[in-house]
DNA sequence: CGCGTAATCAACCAGTCGGTTGAATACCAC
DNA sequence: GTGGTATTCAACCGACTGGTTGATTACGCG
């Protein structure tokens, strides 16, 4: 299933840098080097940084020269996207049942009745 | 900025468990011992998910006697979808952009286009 | 060829994480 | 009060994580 997958992509975004190199390659491709560059850690880091992010599926790599260009996979966010809408919409739809339920409910006096049972 | 927000709800999805629990919160509340019970694994480390879950935001908490009931948080979907959606979309435009920057720089003798030139 | 550049591999370290067991708290019922 | 139930707290453990430094690979260029 795509149980891991989804482990992988959550925990991918789940820092806070890894994120903000998501967002940088949304607006173009990059390299490497030039993804580290706005931050104080070292190439390394980063580079186990866009490795996470491309076992998660989020990233893919190609080839020129020595350099290994990163590009944002955007296919991966519907897997999110579906995952997340679907548990959404069930909570907001059990969310609005209950309100009717209140709405009924109101015959029912006081704060919540403590002693009372038998109520119909 | 809701930046740690974000990674602590991120990062409370990435664990499977946990995902498996907000699917069952939202078919509706439950208690600490019955989100328990599927689950091979002690009841305070079920309890040790739900505060993961709470601190992210994702889930609420009343009180009824000794039962503490847990409520799922719909409302943080949102903030998910909304950081996804984002950068889904400008890949997405980029992408589309790609393509005619492509067709336009049909001049490049690479390997696509291979006998084309000088479209303009 | 040797040099510089881009990126990774390898080993290590402190801190967090998911799990355990055992004790403690909070509440209801008798 | 005593007992039972629901939940959390505390300490501990092995595994993983994000970071470091140092060496290594893989190129392109004169």
């Amino acid at each position: 299933m795509s149980d891991d997958r989804l482990s992988r992509v959550f925990s991918a975004l789940a820092d806070p840098t890894r994120r903000d190199i998501v967002a940088r390659l949304a607006t173009g491709d990059a390299t490497v080097n030039e993804l580290a560059e706005p931050y104080d850690v070292t190439v390394q880091a980063v580079s186990k940084h866009i490795k996470v992010l491309e076992d998660a599926g989020l990233v893919s790599r190609s080839r020129d020269a020595q350099r290994r260009p990163c590009h944002l996979e955007g296919e991966v966010f519907d897997l999110m996207t579906r995952w997340i809408e679907r548990y959404r919409r069930e909570a907001e739809d059990r969310f609005r049942r209950l309100d009717t339920v209140l709405e009924q409910m109101a015959d029912e006096p006081g704060e919540d009745t403590p002693g009372k049972k038998a109520a119909s």
